[in-house]
DNA sequence: CTGAAAGCGCTAACAA
DNA sequence: TTGTTAGCGCTTTCAG
């Protein structure tokens, strides 16, 4: 006996032969959905009355709905989600755009982004681009083929006119089909175009930590992860030097490290460092995770962290709180932040008053064992 | 002028009166998108003309395709997705659902699926529960609903009877309509259902695990994160029972702590297991996140790892390299888990041959510096 | 090579 | 209270 087919025999389909109960065995085989006038036909009613019943917005006899939930039942139906978004109804989605979803931060701003989005019954859909600003063109348009109620645009981004205009053209684009380009850690546009903003306080994190290191009485702090027009890099790094100017403290080129913001740019940063002769107290690392290479560095010249050297790290990723020490970080609220950007995004769509958008989360210095008051001795 | 209006005036639309240019600047206000009529239109030429075009599937004059082109991009035309996905073209998506995306190994296997399914043209919807059956089961009928090409289910659960037969709904279910269960890092169902399955080698794992620390000498092995029924805890309970069994040794109740798999869990059971005073000279932690815990109970304990309890985790986390002393774990492939799972269920799905339904990727111990041959002295 | 028109599955007037 | 029907935007025969 067919698997999804009703008690008594039905009339002959529409179109298509019957297909056999179960659908799509076959590798790929597309299945015959019931669709709505099935539902109708197995219930003897019309495809109205179960449209009204399904979504419950109309007044319906208490047997003729008994009789459609019945259908429904037996028919295992399911409404098709393209036919109901092509008709106007139809479950919202969201869409997130990031490089790499195993990195901590943007995992938890994909879980803020995610949740939100949930509670408000909207879908997420995620794309990574693994950095490849040529794949995030070509998504955001596939964004706006599917309808997408927004897109998120998460992390930092090498900042250049080039890009200041692809964003202008994706918010214009984007605005012009209904839908909303949201920019999550990521510098602002211009304020005349569509979009939503949520940063975080980048430059002030970085000032804080250097801010930090210095009153323990740092005067040589390694910055490691800099990137020339990297507007997360960027950012953290003129905090940094912001700090050291209000506290007298000039700025030293070979003590500003360039690298990406990965483990191994901050072991890298740290031999050459070390190798150069390079007189320093403390590392400030851009990231948590270069941090963790600027660690294994010290360790491996024999310098303890934080007896000889102190370090710090930005991001605060849960990781930072099980080294050994624990690292003194730089707490960035992500899963807050990805929280706000679809509260933001949605509020606007739904009609709250009020919405904003653009906003501003704030950072702060976790300290833990990392730092500590430089040795008396040389170096 | 109008943002995306065309050069030459065009002449009234069919229906609705022509909005402004900046579609939705008003809060969610659902913006006129231009249709390939409108292009059809610009273009004069057929709508068939520019399907045709846009689908570069038929043969269409140079100068024709021109035209259209032209049209296209004076109005910044995408096609609706819920419409192509209506008449039977579309970009298939393929589900994601899982209990926490923050979750190192979840986020892992979602890069894998995402990945795969981005190369071979696919998006990807990402849910999750949370933990929360009653929303797995919510979620999987919102994807059937979205014509997900497949349904991915993500990571261990309570194995009861109630869930295998919810599962066998939900195989059915979606192979109805022509879509697939996928489970991945879950164990099987009837071989007779329609549903993909990939595992890895959980038991063989833990197996692997308990040996190494047997040989090393150890035979009071504190196993922490036992939970009855969920499929996953006992993979690895069994494991190293197993282990044990083979290297005869007797088990002991009192060396199986229960626990979930969380940090807390695993410092709560190792704190216990000192104040029971319950003697052992290792601890294996059913997943790093608890072996996590259970340092810092060693810890405050004034225990030192290696050299007075040995540590094993579970899933090699990034974290477990970086840890002090570096973590002795359990590798598993869970970017591979997760890449092989989009893999497998898009090869049948298109048509490649010879694709299988049910694969186990393999596990193995990475030995670092948290396990040891036990101290000589008392304990 | 191009166009007209019939669906795809659902919703929402408009009628009855 | 229920049914009929005209779209929603795109693809695809089938004619020309």
């Amino acid at each position: 006996m067919a698997t999804t087919g009703p008690g008594k025999p039905v009339s002959a389909s529409t179109a298509r032969g019957g297909h056999e109960g179960h659908g799509g065995s076959g590798a790929g085989a597309p299945a015959r959905r019931s669709t709505i006038r099935d539902v109708a036909r197995q219930a003897g009613v019309s495809v109205a009355t179960v449209s009204r019943v399904l979504a419950d917005n109309y007044p319906v006899t208490h047997t003729t709905r008994a009789k459609v939930l019945r259908a429904v039942r037996q028919l295992d139906y399911v409404a098709n989600a393209h036919a109901k978004a092509l008709a106007g109804t139809g479950v919202e989605t969201i869409a997130l755009v990031l490089d790499d979803i195993t990195w901590s931060a943007f995992a938890q701003i994909g879980a803020g982004v995610e949740q939100e989005a949930a509670r408000r019954g909207r879908l997420c859909l995620v794309c990574t681009t693994q950095g490849d600003r040529q794949r995030e063109l070509a998504v955001v348009n596939l964004m706006r083929e599917q309808h997408a109620a927004a897109v998120i645009l998460v992390g930092g981004i090498q900042y250049t006119t080039e890009y200041r205009e692809r964003m202008s053209r994706f918010a214009r684009s984007l605005d012009s089909v209904g839908s909303r380009l949201v920019l999550c850690g990521r510098p602002p546009l211009a304020d005349d175009l569509p979009a939503t903003v949520v940063e975080y306080d980048n430059e002030g994190g970085a000032y804080g930590a250097t801010a930090h290191l210095l009153s323990l009485g740092h005067r040589r702090i390694l910055f490691v992860g800099a990137q020339e027009g990297q507007s997360t890099a960027d950012g953290r790094l003129s905090g940094y030097r912001g700090a050291l100017a209000d506290y007298r403290v000039a700025a030293a080129p070979e003590l500003e490290r360039e690298g990406l913001f990965l483990r191994d740019a901050g072991l890298r940063a740290v031999r050459e460092a070390l190798r150069e002769q390079v007189a320093f107290t403390a590392v400030f690392a851009a990231t948590d995770m270069v941090a963790l290479g600027a660690l294994e560095g010290l360790r491996e010249a024999g310098l303890r962290v934080p007896d000889d050297v102190s370090l710090i790290g930005y991001d605060d990723i849960p990781m930072a709180n099980e080294l050994t020490p624990r690292l003194t970080t730089v707490h960035v609220p992500y899963q807050e932040l990805g929280r706000t950007a679809a509260r933001l995004v949605l509020d606007r769509r739904d009609g709250v008053g009020g919405a904003e958008d653009r906003t501003r989360l704030s950072t702060h210095v976790v300290v833990r064992g990392s730092t500590a008051p430089p040795a008396p001795g040389p170096r």
